[in-house]
DNA sequence: ATTATTGTTGAATAAAATTTCAATCAATAA
DNA sequence: TTATTGATTGAAATTTTATTCAACAATAAT
């Protein structure tokens, strides 16, 4: 029989985890298709053939790591709309807190990398290609609609909420690849320069 | 004899940039990994056999086409700080033409997202990397001038000058790869709200 | 110990992509 | 005409990469 079940499940799961997290690294800084499965077994310290094992192709790694980078992203947006706080706040909270995982984790800005890429690759799976279509708008709408109450209460600037919605992601976006890119030279953003994009100087309001 | 000299001379240049901008554009949409020869001969509508003629391998299209990139963004840059406008005027000026260029250019945005992709990526030549290493900077350099420049005439906020220009190019590049990825459903970005993370609100002086 | 089961390897095989090349074509100067 | 040159093709050879598989290892229940 084979050895303890659940045990057993555990630690295929971690594997499966460590293959991930390996492959992630790579898919980012290479792409798909410029990453080879040897590059992933080598840097996971496997032999081909167990990868095989675990994953049934590239592709399937490359899917999963999809899922999960919008499952992260979409559940973090979630959680942002159903806080309790008023509009402003929650776009200076998200502000803060997308810099400082870009900052800290330097899986996040990878996962960023990764969705940029694959959004605008003609070469990846449908599958993938399905859960962007899916999952790609969801952040913006969420945003949007913050941007929207925000600026019904005075608080948020009144550019077109889409407009800003857009600029909101293309610079966290933009900051999470330069960051990708640099690991080494990134220098932290002050998350106020981009605040003072949405929101409205308080100075106004005391006049 | 061959035929004429000249003329032949300008069929083959010709014949080169139409490799070239079949080349961009794939390679912009699929990353250069996954762009295969065939593809480029392909679209370009010439024998695999025919493109070694002109070129001696993807590689060195590649590199051509990162070297044009960085000629085309740095003169313009370089154009941009000789040019005699105020500062504030430079960046607002700036931010207008790259975003009428996004929108009008779809291979403007094709070049971004192809030096995003390369910076990004472990796995282009040589030759490209060093072109790279070279050429990155000088836009973020500018920019960073010109508002270091506007915060001595008063007319630009006074956040940290490196963090600006970080901010106005990641702005700007996630905004080009929305473009390159949403080709049909782009959505032109109201110039205004870039140039807000920048330039002082003008109510303030008027007080 | 034996056996069943799953993990693991790396070489063998298959598939895919790149590169070369012999042959043909088209143009034109002599 | 025709000889020469460079353009062009597509199939063959090469190289690279992905995938399979036979063999072996480790484990734990019997």
């Amino acid at each position: 029989m084979p050895k303890n079940k659940e045990l057993n499940e555990k630690l295929k799961d971690e594997r499966r985890e460590q293959i991930l997290s390996t492959a992630l690294m790579l898919f980012a800084s290479r792409g798909l298709a410029a990453t080879r499965i040897t590059d992933i077994s080598k840097a996971a310290n496997i032999s081909q053939g167990l990868l095989y094992h675990y994953f049934s192709s590239k592709e399937e790694i490359f899917v999963k790591l999809m899922e999960t980078a919008f499952e992260k992203l979409n559940e973090a947006c979630r959680w942002l709309e159903a806080q309790p706080m008023p509009p402003d706040e929650k776009i200076r909270f998200a502000i803060y807190e997308l810099l400082k995982l870009l900052e800290e984790n330097p899986n996040a800005a990878r996962y960023h990398l990764l969705i940029a890429q694959s959004a605008a690759s003609d070469s990846i799976p449908d599958e993938a290609k399905d859960i962007i279509r899916r999952e790609y708008t969801y952040p913006y709408e969420v945003i949007a609609r913050i941007i929207t109450e925000g600026q019904e209460a005075g608080t948020i600037k009144k550019h077109d909420a889409n407009q800003s919605a857009l600029v909101f992601w293309s610079a966290i976006k933009g900051l999470a690849i330069y960051r990708a890119v640099h690991q080494d030279t990134f220098i932290a953003t002050n998350p106020e320069i981009l605040c003072s994009i949405f929101l409205e100087d308080i100075k106004k309001d005391m006049l």
